[in-house]
DNA sequence: ATTATCTATAGATCTATAGATAATGC
DNA sequence: ATTATCTATAGATCTATAGATAATGC
């Protein structure tokens, strides 16, 4: 049961999802965020946005920054988890240049098509700061495992690149800037993935990965529905 | 001679680069805004940091939106120069995958090794606004001259990528979010310009290529300080 | 006369807290 | 009693303008 619940009902129709009040705030900030900025989005206007009195917020967040906490950590667990369990499988049956496929195109997938555009807010200076520590150390984790599945994905004769999974993590990331500028297509994150391939020095194997990175996404990505 | 000129002497040592009062304000407030962002600076912390009074930064620019143009523009007119030059040299002695190499590890390098890291401001929501017409009618040019250096510099063999220039314009810009986590070593702008070549197709060609891209880079930087 | 600074301030915010009110569950 | 909302407001900003003041160049 996720009804309104005690209390005083608003006197506004929603019309903006979320079971239940909080999730309509994060809804409202994640689209105000996104699209005005962090610091230009005032309590008030979030407030308005979900049908409630600025005041009322506090009862649910302590703060304007808790919001933009909860919000950053919610969009990097779910291609962090990802990123755990198939580290799990690259050790087993699949090899390393079909997983990094695989969560390159999960978590680049997932940056285009969540329902706002929040990677953008990654790069805020002000999500730097000290308070944004477990968001940061989630990215650092999930950064960390591109690296490692690099360094075991790249071919022998890979020529260039000094740290082939971090230029893939950053290829992947790029799909935001590419939102934000109104450029994606359906296709943009499987190019991405096949481009970080490439990148490795796998090209000529790519149609093969494809296939088997695609059989990990769906194997994986059910388990994952269970937390 | 680019003395202080008439008016009140300021109170303060500037400490703070720049031959005019203007360019100070213009260094003080790319540090504030690179650091804590935008709309979290203040008008009054970017007078305290060049040691004026707030007020007296009108006289310098009509609003603190035409600070953050000012430095916008400044920053994405060096490369597209760049980008512009070389696109003449393009139909002329060297090959477009030279070219493309040549622009990608100009523009990285000037990402990587400007006095601040103004490329973060990009994809600030704010510079979305119409006020910021100019540099983003420029940053779409840049990009345009990528695109069309990517489809003449992609070897009939490259088999995934769709559109090869704008994921090697991508890889590029992803310096800035190196740059904002701290990871950006010496050797970044050429390796991200390396591994955009092996994504035409060109990884075989490359210790050839770089030979000729530092000549470009040479040649082309060499002539565009007349400008 | 021009330029660059200053002091002072209007007017509009914005965040967070205090305390009242209403609806529900026990 | 608990939960969720409301009204009201303290206190701290912040941007931009008005008008005075001082230094220089003509």
């Amino acid at each position: 049961m996720t009804s309104a619940g005690p209390g005083r009902p608003r006197n506004q129709q929603p019309s903006r999802p979320g079971a239940t009040a909080r999730e309509e705030i994060l809804d409202a900030a994640a689209e105000l965020f996104t699209t005005q900025g962090f610091a230009n989005t005032s309590t008030r206007s979030i407030a308005d946005a979900v049908g409630m009195r600025q005041s009322s917020l506090y009862h649910h967040f302590k703060t304007k920054d808790d919001i933009l906490k909860d919000l950053l950590e919610s969009t990097v667990a779910a291609s962090l988890s990802f990123a755990k369990a198939v580290s799990g499988v690259s050790s087993g049956s699949a090899s390393a240049e079909v997983v990094l496929h695989a969560l390159a195109l999960y978590d680049g997938t997932q940056l285009c098509s969540s329902r706002w555009n929040l990677g953008i807010l990654y790069h805020l200076p002000e999500a730097r700061g000290g308070q944004y520590e477990q968001f940061l150390a989630s990215r650092r984790e999930l950064r960390a495992i591109y690296g490692t599945l690099g360094v075991l994905a790249s071919a022998p004769s890979a020529g260039a690149a000094g740290n082939p999974g971090d230029l893939v993590f950053r290829l992947i990331e790029s799909l935001v800037n590419l939102r934000a500028d109104g450029l994606v297509l359906p296709s943009s994150p499987l190019e991405a993935a096949d481009a970080g391939l490439i990148i490795c020095g796998r090209g000529n194997e790519l149609p093969a990965i494809r296939t088997q990175s695609a059989l990990i996404i769906e194997r994986v990505s059910g388990g994952l529905e269970d937390f």
